[in-house]
DNA sequence: TGTATCCGATACGTTCATGTATCGGATACA
DNA sequence: TGTATCCGATACATGAACGTATCGGATACA
């Protein structure tokens, strides 16, 4: 009689996500052996070939359970009916800086290069992304009926643009802190870009 | 009495930079091992252990070496007296689609990475990116001159904007080059953005 | 052409990561 | 509480990559 999985099995495999997190931003992801996650949970290898058979797949449930987070905390955010001016208070509450996200910035950007070299992840990543550019577009949809005007281009690729700008700049933040704090071009340089992209409705 | 370098030497250490572009390229650069290189250059290890003492040193040079070739492309482009959008069509020759480029940006972006991990690897990527941006900075001040305006902002933000978006588009055109054709985002977004941070001299 | 030097090839030994097979304590359920 | 199942720990075998020590053909120069 087949009595199914333990309470305990969905414990340690978090544990080993939690792990995998830490370990993949500390050293990448091929820098990283399936023993040094292991060790970092608290387990031998053991525990991780009972829950995983590869490490890839382990990197592809830790970057599900990413992008799942971050859709929902962007859903989360309201149009806020505030005074100033409401692009520039939402780019400022999304970028702020955190270690948490200089990690994951360090583990997606590793995926998408992953993903460029294989076509079976690209398509895997190409769903997340397209489900946050979504998102990403109907929060700017929002700001713009908020705001009494329209985008004057393409609100797809409005979020592209939005999207792009971002990470182009953490790439240079996280390699020159000191020169270019985290978030600073963008809270320059997103509000007066989407501005410039935007007419009032007659 | 010491004789020095041969000729073949340099030969040999080029025929190594030239194997490990693209094994990187394809593989990444944790990805490939030393005999990977050395194979696809048609050499054995020893031949390796001789001109270069560590994996790192030899992404290094790799990485000097291109960093100098695309500052001197860089460097070579003349602010056009054409007709049109002289932003649009500078932009257009810098965003060429290629090969080559999709894989320097492989290995720039890994590099990029390992150097976010490696204070040593980031203070050697920063002396690249700042000269590379004061070249862009100079191209973007020679294309204002030459359109009788005048940036509204600092130039080398401006640089730095332009590097970013860049940079973004082409990881999201990577990822999915059907939806997203290489240089598409760039072409559509960058000149209109240069327009808006400039005004005509008085 | 002779010969000292250079430099890539070869042949080790070592370390590290992997995957599997098996063990034994923990866990769920009667 | 007894016991069958679960699941992480342990032990082992294998292969891959590394670094070094040494060899011998190629190369430069008299």
């Amino acid at each position: 009689m087949p009595r199914g999985p333990t309470q305990r099995r969905p414990r340690t495999r978090a544990r080993l996500l939690e792990a995998a997190f830490a370990v993949f931003a500390d050293r990448g992801f091929h820098g990283t052996s399936i023993e040094d996650i292991c060790n970092h949970a608290g387990f031998t290898r053991g525990a991780f070939y009972s829950n995983f058979t590869t490490k890839d797949e382990l990197f592809l449930a830790l970057f599900d359970a990413h992008t799942e987070r971050v859709l929902e905390r962007l859903r989360a955010i309201d149009p806020p009916e505030s005074d100033g001016d409401v692009f520039a208070n939402v780019i400022s509450a999304a970028t702020q800086p955190s270690d948490d996200e200089r990690r994951w910035y360090l583990i997606t950007t590793e995926f998408t290069l992953y993903a460029i070299r294989n076509p079976d992840a690209a398509r895997a990543l190409a769903v997340h992304e397209n489900r946050l550019r979504e998102a990403v577009a109907k929060l700017l949809g929002d700001l713009c009926t908020e705001l009494g005007v329209e985008p004057s281009t393409d609100l797809d690729d409005l979020a592209r643009l939005v999207i792009a700008v971002i990470e182009g700049a953490r790439a240079q933040s996280y390699v020159q802190p000191d020169e270019l704090p985290p978030g600073r071009l963008e809270r320059t340089f997103l509000p007066p870009i989407l501005h410039a992209f935007t007419r009032s409705v007659r």
